[in-house]
DNA sequence: GCAGAATAGTTTGATATCAAACCATCATGG
DNA sequence: CCATGATGGTTTGATATCAAACTATTCTGC
C-alpha cells in the first residue's frame, strides 16, 4: 500500500475550503429546498418546475434529449415523465419515425400551471441575485456550466 | 387570478439561461456522479466522504452542526451517520453534558479510508479545476458559498 | 435479408433527501 | 420545584437519483 497521507487539519481545511463537489452538493440542497417551498403551493417542485420548462424549451425532446439537457440519468427521466405523465402536466407519444422513442411535450394543463409558476420564480430568482456580490450570477452560472459538461450519464 | 404569463420561447431563455437553481442541480448531479465513480472502489459515496471529512474537520460535532455545515436536513444526517455508524467508519457517542446530544467522530477504520480517498479525490480535483477557465475556481466557490447560506432547513 | 451491434426506454433495487410527526432531555418563569 | 416551551434527535412516508439488468426497436456489414 503506498504510503498513507494522514489525514490532518490541513487536509481537512483542503478540502473543505476547496472542494467543489461539497460545496455544489451543498448549494443544490439549499436551493432545492428554497424553490421547492416556494412551488409548494403550486404543487410542483423545483425540479418539475425545470423538466417542464426543457420539455417547452427543446420542442417535444425524447427522453433522452431532456437527460442530457438536465444532466440526469435516462431512469431519473423516465419516473419524473411518468409522475407528470400522470398529473396530466405532459403528453407522451411515440415518435412518428423511430419505434423506440417517445416524444414529450406540454398539456394545456401543464402550460398553465408553468405560468403561474414563473412569477413566483422571477421574483424569488431576482431576490437571490440581489445577494449576491455584484457580476457573480454570471461567473457562478459560467462556472456552473463548465463543470455540468464534464461527465454524462453512462 | 393574475393576468396569466404566457411561457413562449422568451420566458423560456430567460429561465433555462438564468436559473441558479437549475444550474447548480445540472452540476451537482454531474459532479456526484464523478466523485461517486471515483470513489465506488473504496465504497463511499461523494456525499460520505464529505460528511467524513466534515466529522474530521468540525471536531466532534454534533448532528446539528454537521446539519448546518452541510445544509441539510438533520433527518438525512442522521440516516447517513446510521450507516456510517454501522460499517464502523464513525463512532456517535452522548454527549457528556448534554443528554440530548451526540458527538460524531471518526474511527481510525474512519481515518484510513479517508486517508487513501485523499490522493483520488486530489487528482480529480485538480482535473477538474485545470478544465475551467482562468481564475473560475475561486469565484465559483465565492458564488456558491454566498447561495449555500440563503436558508436553513426548518 | 439477416445476425449482431447499437440505441431508446423501462424496471428494479439501493441510497439520499426532505417534511412532518414524534420522543427525550434541557432550560425557564412562576 | 414543576409546568411549559425550546432543543436535539429519530422515525416514517414520499420523492429523486443512479446503476444494472432488461425489452424493444433500429441500424450495419456481410
Amino acid at each position: 500500500m503506498a504510503k498513507a497521507i494522514p489525514v490532518d487539519k490541513a487536509v481537512v481545511r483542503e478540502v473543505r475550503d476547496n472542494c467543489l463537489c461539497f460545496a455544489t452538493q451543498k448549494a443544490a440542497r439549499a436551493l432545492a429546498r428554497r424553490f421547492d417551498r416556494l412551488f409548494a403551493g403550486l404543487g410542483i417542485t423545483n425540479g418539475q418546475y425545470s423538466m417542464m420548462m426543457a420539455v417547452s424549451g427543446i420542442g417535444a425532446p425524447k427522453a433522452l434529449d431532456l437527460a442530457d439537457f438536465l444532466a440526469m440519468d435516462q431512469a431519473t427521466v423516465t419516473a419524473a415523465l411518468k409522475k407528470l405523465s400522470g398529473r396530466k402536466l405532459v403528453s407522451i407519444r411515440k415518435d412518428k419515425d423511430d419505434g423506440r422513442a417517445r416524444r414529450v411535450s406540454l398539456t394545456s394543463k401543464g402550460r398553465a400551471l408553468l405560468a403561474r409558476a414563473v412569477p413566483l420564480w422571477r421574483a424569488a430568482h431576482a431576490e437571490i441575485e440581489r445577494e449576491l456580490p455584484q457580476g457573480d450570477p454570471e461567473m457562478l452560472r459560467r462556472g456552473l456550466r463548465h463543470v455540468s459538461s464534464e461527465l454524462r450519464p453512462r
